[in-house]
RNA sequence: GCGGGUGUAGCUCAGAGGUAGAGCACCACGUUGCCAACGUGGUCGUCGUGGGUUCAAUUCCCAUCACCCGCUCCA
C-alpha cells in the first residue's frame, strides 16, 4: 500500500489539512502549513496533551503506577535563548559539524572522522587516501538554525534558534522552584516551536525544520528516578492508545545500551509504523529519556563529558578551565522536611506535536463501501479520529431546503456553536454526499432535520464510524455531543 | 549532497511545435424526503519557475524550485 501515505498527503491538500510552506513561490523544502482543519487538528492534539499534563493534573492523588503523588507547571519560553544555553546542552558541538564529500565515491563523512572511517574504493583505508578520491575542502554543517541578535548583524550577535524546548525548562527550573511552592518531584510542561536543519528534510511534515515540540521535564529524587522513568514511559504510551493509536502500528521500544545518548541512562520510543515507512520500520514519535543529573549539573558546572572512569566531568579546554562554562549557580534543590539537599534527576517525555497530528491523521485514515441510495456498494473514504481531535465534531443539516427545515437546522447549529463545539452547517447538494463530505474530514456526528423535525423536535443522530442513525430531542443534542467528547 | 522519476483546472489525468481538453469537484436555479441523486446553465488555467532555440514553445534544449523513490545524514 505504497500509495497510501499519497492518498493522506492529497487529502490534508484538498480538504485544507496541510499545504506546503510558500507553495504559490513554489514550495519550501522542510516548511509547512497547516489549514483550516488542519490547525484545529494540531490543536485538539496540543490541547489534548496540555489538559492530561497540566490542566487535569490532580496534584493531591497519586496516580496509578506512580511512586507518589506530584505537582505539574507549565512554561512557555523564548525561542531564541542565551548562546550560552546550546553550548553546555552539548548542542552546539555536536550540531555543528564540518563535512568531507568525496566526488568519486559520493560518501559523506566527518572531517574530524576522516582518518577512522573506511574508504569504500580498496585497498585504500581510509578516505583521501586511493588516488581516484576527490574529496571536498571541510564544509560546515549547521544543524542549528542561526540568527542575529540586533539590528547590526556582527558575529558578536550571533544566536541560534532552539532546537528543542527542553533547555528552557532546565535554564528557569531555579523560578519555578523559587516562585510557584512546588515540590520535588514535579514537572515542568512547554509546547511550542523548534528548528533543525535537518540535512534531508522529507516524508511530508515527519522531518521538517521548523516543527512543534510537547516536551515535559520531571524532575526527582535520584533513588526514585528509575521508578519514574517507568511510569512516565509507560503513561506517554497510554496516551497515544486511549486517543486511537490502538493497533500494531504503535510500539514501545527501549533502547539498547549502545543506542543511548551520551547523558542518558535509559531511553525508550514510542513508535509508529508510518505507511510511508518499510514493512517493519517505525518512526519515533516520541521519545522518554532518563536524562539524570546531565542538564542540571551542565548548566551549573559546564558542559559535561564522560571521563576514561566513566564519570561525567565538566570538558576542560586548553587552557585547563571549562571549555563551555556553565553558569555557576547553584541548580541543587533542598527537601526542608528531609533536610537534604540533591541535585534532581530529570526524566524527559520529549513528543513531536507534528509527528503526532501526522500518525493520528494516518491511523483514522480508512477506506471501506457502503452502499448508495441504489443499494451498490461505492468506497467511501473517511477518517476515523478520535472525537476529541476531529477539527468539526459535528455537522447540522436540514434535510431539503424546504419546510422550515434549514431555518430549524441553522437555529440547532447557532445553539451547538454558542455552546463552543466546532461545528458546520450545510445544505448544499443531496444528504449523502453531505455524510460523505464529513466522513472525509473526520466529523463524528452528523444531525438531520427532517419533516417530523417540525412536529415533534426530534432529529437524526448519525454515526460516521458506523452509519448508525437514532432519533434523539434537538434540545438534548449539545449535551450529547458534550458527553461524547468526553469519553 | 548524489542518482532516478514527476510537475497541465480545486482533484485525478489526457494532449500536440501553431497560442489547451475530459471526468470529478465547485457555484446558480429547479427537482430531490436519510448515505458520493437528476436536469439545465455557469466559473476556473499565465501548462511549476526563469532563460534559450524557433516565424511560433505548454510541447525541444539549459538552469532552477518542489514533491516521490534509492543512497548519504539523522545529537
Amino acid at each position: 500500500m505504497e500509495n497510501t501515505m499519497e492518498k493522506i498527503v492529497a487529502l490534508c491538500k484538498r480538504r485544507g489539512f496541510i499545504f506546503q510552506s510558500s507553495e504559490i513561490y513554489g514550495g519550501l523544502n522542510g516548511f509547512w502549513d497547516y489549514g483550516p482543519l488542519g490547525v484545529e487538528l494540531k490543536r485538539n492534539v496540543k490541547d489534548a496533551w496540555w489538559k492530561d499534563m497540566i490542566t487535569h493534573h490532580d496534584e493531591f492523588e497519586t496516580p496509578p503506577g506512580a511512586p507518589q503523588s506530584f505537582s505539574m507547571v507549565g512554561l512557555d519560553c523564548s525561542i531564541i535563548m542565551h548562546p550560552q544555553v546550546w553550548k553546555c546542552s552539548g548542542h552546539y558541538d555536536l550540531f555543528h559539524d564540518f563535512m568531507v564529500d568525496c566526488k568519486e565515491c559520493k560518501a559523506r563523512f566527518r572531517a574530524d572522522h576522516v582518518g577512522s572511517s573506511e574508504c569504500p574504493l580498496k585497498p585504500s583505508k581510509h578516505p583521501g587516501e586511493h588516488d581516484k578520491c576527490q574529496l571536498t575542502p571541510p564544509r560546515e554543517f549547521n544543524l542549528m538554525f542561526k540568527t542575529y541578535i540586533g539590528a547590526l548583524s556582527g558575529e558578536e550577535g550571533a544566536a541560534f534558534m532552539r532546537p528543542e524546548t527542553a533547555q528552557g525548562m532546565f535554564v528557569n527550573f531555579k523560578n519555578v522552584c523559587d516562585t510557584q511552592r512546588v515540590r520535588v518531584p514535579f514537572g515542568i510542561a512547554q509546547a511550542g516551536k523548534s528548528f533543525r536543519n535537518e540535512i534531508t528534510p522529507r516524508n511530508f511534515t515527519f522531518r521538517s525544520r521548523e516543527f512543534e515540540q510537547m516536551e515535559m521535564e520531571f524532575f526527582c529524587h535520584p533513588s526514585q528516578s528509575f521508578a519514574w522513568y517507568q511510569y512516565w514511559r509507560d503513561r506517554r504510551y497510554n496516551w497515544y492508545v486511549n486517543l486511537g493509536l490502538n493497533s500494531t502500528r504503535l510500539r514501545l521500544r527501549d533502547h539498547a545500551q549502545d543506542e543511548l545518548s551520551h547523558y542518558s541512562v535509559g531511553t525508550a520510543d514510542i513508535e509508529y509504523a508510518f505507511p510511508f515507512l518499510d514493512q517493519g520500520d517505525f518512526g519515533e514519535l516520541e521519545g522518554v529519556a532518563h536524562r539524570g543529573d546531565f542538564d542540571l549539573r551542565s548548566h551549573s558546572e559546564g558542559k559535561l563529558v564522560r571521563d576514561a572512569a566513566g564519570h561525567l566531568t565538566p570538558e576542560l579546554g586548553p587552557d585547563g578551565k571549562p571549555k563551555y562554562p556553565g553558569s555557576g549557580k547553584d541548580l541543587s534543590y533542598f527537601d526542608d522536611q528531609t533536610r537534604e539537599r540533591f541535585l534532581p534527576h530529570v526524566i524527559e517525555p520529549a513528543a513531536g506535536a507534528d509527528r503526532a497530528t501526522l500518525a493520528f491523521l494516518c491511523e483514522a485514515y480508512t477506506e471501506d463501501e457502503q452502499p448508495d441510495d441504489s443499494g451498490a456498494m461505492q468506497q467511501r473514504v473517511l477518517l476515523k479520529l478520535h472525537p476529541r481531535l476531529a477539527p468539526l465534531k459535528a455537522a447540522v443539516f436540514p434535510l431539503v431546503k424546504k419546510g422550515g427545515m434549514p431555518e430549524f437546522a441553522l437555529e440547532l447549529y447557532r445553539e451547538i456553536k454558542r455552546a463552543g463545539i466546532p461545528c458546520v452547517y450545510d445544505q448544499q447538494a443531496a444528504i449523502g454526499k453531505r455524510y460523505r463530505r464529513q466522513d472525509e474530514i473526520g466529523t463524528p456526528f452528523c444531525i438531520t432535520v427532517d419533516g417530523q423535525t417540525i412536529d415533534d423536535r426530534t432529529v437524526t443522530w448519525r454515526d460516521r464510524d458506523t452509519l448508525e442513525q437514532r432519533r434523539l430531542p434537538a434540545d438534548r443534542i449539545v449535551e450529547e455531543i458534550v458527553n461524547r467528547l468526553k469519553t
